[in-house]
DNA sequence: CTGTATTTGTCACCCAGACGACAATACTGG
DNA sequence: CCAGTATTGTCGTCTGGGTGACAAATACAG
């Protein structure tokens, strides 16, 4: 659990200070959504936290719940990866989002003592922290800057939300990977892939399958194979081990700008 | 600002309580991000809340703030509809959502004292009340209910736009339009339209244009009017004065569920 | 009451991308 | 190490719905 003590790129201390321009494209929500919730935390606070929390380790693909089960704990990666998503009446998969190490997820599920709404799958070998509900609402009762953290996620995914659903019904598919590629790559680099190079390439360390980033732009995964041997093509992405690396940011930055014209 | 004190079809109350299938199409998520935060308040934090706020009267189609704006208030409608929405780079209009009577807005930019994200315009004449950031923290960690119900409402949005995501990835236009239709009928239903029948015909008693439905289910105009038009054909809505009655719920119904199949 | 702006209604045209169908790899558990 | 499964890569084919272009019908300000 040493992934957990100490800052990532995006600790929540930036969430409060750092400006953007009002043609922020959403990147920002983006990344305040994956405020490292955990890291964020006062020591104290950590361990008042974590005091009643359980440990699940959980293998690549397992279910940590489903639509529809009862809703009694709010999690927190403390290590690998977790798949957020919901699948239509017809059987088709939409993925909200990915959580990573320190982020908290389960929590738009809180307040009504209910129902899942969406599915949670360990993307990897991933390990959580799992606080049961009256125990987190009584943590936030008790210590209310952490309240107002978890406020502030909330209104972080709502914005980040709030731009994909632009994205999705003003963009054709090559921009909307590029959106998401850049995207991830901001989100995941915190963990850095053993060999970038001092070029300004970009590492995104999530496994990722075509049928994954169809799931998350709302589009086939035939054409998610296709506009992604396209960019290959053209120098701007390549793959490596198995995950894709950016080459040229500047390329996906050039088709998101042609994009708003 | 009579509209305010008294309860409407979705008091807070409900919103811990009722249970429902997990084949839920989201209908749940959509009220209860309408919940009607301010009647859900007691009485003394009401007037805790409202004595730090200003009223502002609105003009139909007056800007309350835009995209790129300092963020350095919250706002309950009081009287009225307020349009929340996007605008994509390339100019084109995404309608998030409406915020109606004891609805709070404007939330989700709270915690970065920084910019808006979004446009809020008023549908019709409207009546805010007005409250600064500081004053709404304060608040808030002076009652921490308040705090929760606030987590509440963002929980419910997130949980609302992630099956709004589901629709646009997965569902044809007419089908989206249905489901558009029924959940405005759930929540504009406090107020009713004069002449609703004793039959089960329902009232969407919102100003709507079909840009604006365009707008809220990322279609175009011409589709829209095209879909509306076959919908009105069959006779499953109708036109009464400007706005929308669901003639025959079932019909839109066995649309959402053969969508489902 | 009247000119201007907004909204609705209807076309014909066309294309991005969904879909089905395979073959070729690459993983993975036993 | 091998069978079985998951993933990638590539084709045609076909269609939902976007686009532009009008005309008609309202709404609204002055």
């Amino acid at each position: 659990m040493d992934a957990i003590g100490k800052s990532t790129a995006h600790p929540f201390t930036d969430f409060m200070a750092d400006d953007f321009s009002c043609a922020d494209d959403g990147g920002n929500a983006w990344s305040d959504a994956h405020a490292n919730f955990l890291s964020s935390l006062l020591k104290e606070e950590t361990e008042d936290l974590l005091r009643c929390s359980r440990r699940l380790m959980l293998k690549s693909r397992d279910h940590l719940f489903r639509a529809g089960d009862q809703s009694n704990d709010v999690y927190i990666v403390a290590d690998g990866c977790i798949r957020l998503f919901q699948v239509s009446p017809s059987g088709k998969e939409t993925i909200l989002w990915f959580s990573f190490p320190g982020e908290i997820f389960g929590m738009a599920e809180l307040s009504k003592g209910s129902h899942r709404q969406i599915y949670a799958v360990a993307n990897e070998a991933t390990e959580v922290f799992s606080i049961r509900c009256q125990d987190f609402i009584q943590f936030l009762g008790a210590h209310p800057e952490a309240a107002m953290k978890a406020i502030g996620i909330l209104s972080a995914r709502v914005r980040a939300l709030g731009y994909m659903m632009v994205g999705l019904a003003c963009d054709n598919v090559e921009t909307r990977i590029a959106r998401l590629l850049m995207r991830f790559a901001a989100v995941s680099s915190g963990t850095r892939c053993c060999e970038v190079a001092d070029t300004g390439e970009l590492c995104i360390n999530v496994r990722l399958t075509h049928q994954d980033i169809a799931n998350l732009i709302g589009a086939s995964r035939q054409t998610v194979t296709t506009t992604l041997a396209h960019l290959r093509k053209l120098g701007a992405v390549r793959m490596v081990n198995h995950h894709i690396h950016i080459v040229q940011p500047d390329h996906l930055r050039r088709l998101l700008e042609a994009a708003a014209a």
